[in-house]
DNA sequence: GACTCCTTGTAGCGACTGCTACATAGTAAC
DNA sequence: GTTACTATGTAGCAGTCGCTACAAGGAGTC
């Protein structure tokens, strides 16, 4: 592996940890830049062009959070809708956790004015959530499975977009109140 | 009222429109003085900045959105918050009202990064769903209310959220799959 | 040493950003 | 008619944006 392969991999590396903590209020090239320790000629010559970095670094970040959703909840066996939200809704607000949520919200507000690569990345991202839901979701053959599992992913991702707004700590209240509002 | 009052009211209502149909994407002063009819120099020549700008039109925009809000559902008889999700729900994801949910998505992902005036604007908007929901609501005293009306925007948002993100039309099925996951 | 290729710095391009200085036209008051 | 104030156009500033031309260093080959 060359120079160059190996610095891109480092570069990869710090900027997806500047993107979980600073969201994409930083990305101009000469803030990834520094971010990275290196130059904004030298990232253009690691990767073609902005839209190529922010989509390795947003596939590396996608990559970390499906990890950690894998790990947090097993598929099997699978859960009823009410329990699944519920061990969701705990494991998303915590404290690990939020800064994905957060960025992921960015990106979702990015993709949907049609900045590149944005959409491309919702999209892959969004199928991951949906495969997630899906392999551990115990449902009964005649409800809507799809629907199910759009649902849940939206009841995840509101918890996340109000965490984002409220600048007390609500989070822990509104999961509890949440599963209090679904059954089984 | 002089020319320059006058003016300001025809641009804040042009501008309304033209947020709500393009989002926060089109937002440089020249994009919106096009948008709006007149220069960018006339723009500064109304109002004192870009953020006076942006904070008028996102309370007209919050106005609106109040408006239908208060109109969709009465406040008497209070809902169960099984029954309030359910028509909340079908309210906020159709036609007419999916404009101004993706472009709340778009301006709470802008306060997050801390972009002025948008901060200050997710707070009163918030604050408005806050206190429509509780007005909305009927629960136990036991209950916790704040956590509760939280969890209900957040339901809400989470739909609008996701259904920004699909391109095919799935929010009708989610909203109805929404509906069998909560209960009284 | 000459040649070649990979790597890196310097410097800057043209486009766009929010914003402003300056001049001018119009209008009302006296 | 002069004065004063409002309204509007022209032009451009300094800064940032993504991106690139160009040159030079460094290392290896012959």
């Amino acid at each position: 592996m060359g120079i160059r392969e190996t610095q891109r991999e480092t570069v990869v590396d710090r900027l997806a940890a500047h993107m979980l903590e600073r969201g994409l209020a930083q990305t101009s090239l000469r803030q990834l830049a520094a971010a990275a320790g290196v130059s904004d000629r030298m990232l253009l010559y690691y990767f073609t062009d902005k839209a190529e970095i922010l989509a390795t670094v947003m596939a590396r970040v996608a990559g970390e959070l499906a990890l950690r959703l894998a790990d947090a909840i097993p598929e099997q066996p699978p859960l009823k809708p009410a329990e699944l939200i519920r061990r969701a809704a705990a494991f998303t607000t915590g404290p690990d956790m939020r800064r994905f949520m957060r960025l992921w919200v960015e990106v979702v507000a990015a993709a949907s004015r049609g900045e590149a690569p944005f959409p491309a990345i919702v999209a892959q991202v969004m199928a991951g959530f949906r495969a997630w839901v899906d392999a551990r979701m115990d449902l009964p053959e005649t409800a809507d499975r799809e629907g199910t599992a759009a649902a849940i992913i939206a009841i995840i991702d509101g918890l996340a977009l109000v965490d984002i707004c409220s600048e007390d700590d609500i989070a822990p209240r509104m999961a509890a109140a949440l599963g209090a509002l679904v059954a089984d």
